[in-house]
DNA sequence: CCTTAAAAAGACTGATCGGTCTTTAATGTA
DNA sequence: TACATTAAAGACCGATCAGTCTTTTTAAGG
């Protein structure tokens, strides 16, 4: 990788970690000089504006807990285990977050949702993304007799990360991982019924 | 109440929207004057800062918030038909919301958590506030015999608080009810079976 | 109605915002 | 190693930021 390539993506790992903690309003480009130790011709020289930035840095954020998302699944075939594999990324966000600031689509959509387009759009894909992976775990679930046929995967995709969503809010709010365990185990119950 | 109370008042229900829409960050003075009709004097005539504002802004929407739960929870005496209260808050959150912009707690919550210490402990306050009303209805309806005695207080709290957080997340990102319908649903057969 | 106190206006401040542009330094290649 | 390219520095821009202060207007009380 060229030595720009790899200052643009130090950037972006920068931008995304800062971005996901002080939200993109709360976060100046002087905060990103900081951070990264570059001066802003450094900066602006990778990317037009703060905007594009922004929306890379929330790909990047999105595309780090994916990446969790697929090392749980690994190996896993039955779809009661591969919906256990998604709870269990959530085991310990606390100490070992995919990335610092909690869940970065919960975090952009509740900004930017009343005001900024282009981020609550983005939001909405990565959310569009993790449902259909729920659901589509369902739905195998459902051809290959694991699940019960009247089960809407929908329904299972909305109650799982809503729950955790929220989840994620309390523990972090309160610095306090009971909750987390309290969604988790809810859920796990909840998959078991399904 | 004199003319400056009333401006005063005026001035917190404007601010308490704006705040929620667009973030503390996101909001500036500027937009507080255009939203109020005020010039800078007139505002900071009865607040010394913008922090002090969005404080009292905050108490503000979250006291519209318990206010809807009171008057959702006035002559029911049942500790299910009170926890089914709390829900029938989120009935209709997108058409009739107590105040625009989704949960003033989440927002607040998401937003402060990690850079505005004072924000983030009203958050706390406003949280702890509404764990507690679960709590007593729940401790209640044990001690009443209505539910199980095995029942965790804590747990009910932090289950349906997460869920209705999460849907209401979901559905004001997608501008979709369907998805706070199926959380109220799920927590509606989760209270039956406590 | 008149006076006084306070409410609101709005000009002004220094700091910071996002962004541009020229200059300088480093990099990759021949 | 010499050269061309481009990455990074950093001075600079107008706009806007939160906040102050003096002046003007309005409201409240006698």
């Amino acid at each position: 990788m060229s030595k720009a390539q790899e200052t643009k993506t130090r950037i972006i790992e920068q931008a995304a970690t800062l971005f996901n903690q002080q939200g993109y309003s709360g976060t100046s480009v002087s905060d990103l000089m900081r951070a990264t130790g570059l001066q802003k011709g450094g900066i602006y020289n990778h990317f037009v504006s703060k905007d594009e930035l922004a929306l890379e840095a929330f790909d990047f954020a999105v595309n780090c807990v994916q990446q969790k998302f697929m090392g749980a699944l690994k190996g896993k075939r039955h779809a009661v285990d591969r919906l256990l594999a998604i709870l269990s990324v959530y085991e310990n966000i606390l100490d070992n977050p995919p990335i610092q600031g909690g869940c970065p689509i919960l975090n952009t959509a509740v900004e930017s949702d009343d005001f900024h387009p282009a981020l609550r759009e983005r939001s909405q894909l990565a959310m569009d993304a993790w449902r259909d992976l729920i659901r589509k775990i369902v739905d195998k679930g459902i051809m290959r007799g694991e699940f019960q046929a009247t089960v809407n995967a929908d329904t299972v995709a909305t109650i799982l990360i809503a729950t955790i969503e929220g989840a994620v809010m309390l523990s972090k709010l309160y610095g306090d991982v009971s909750h987390m365990e309290r969604g988790l185990k809810h859920l796990k119950l909840y998959i078991q019924l399904l």
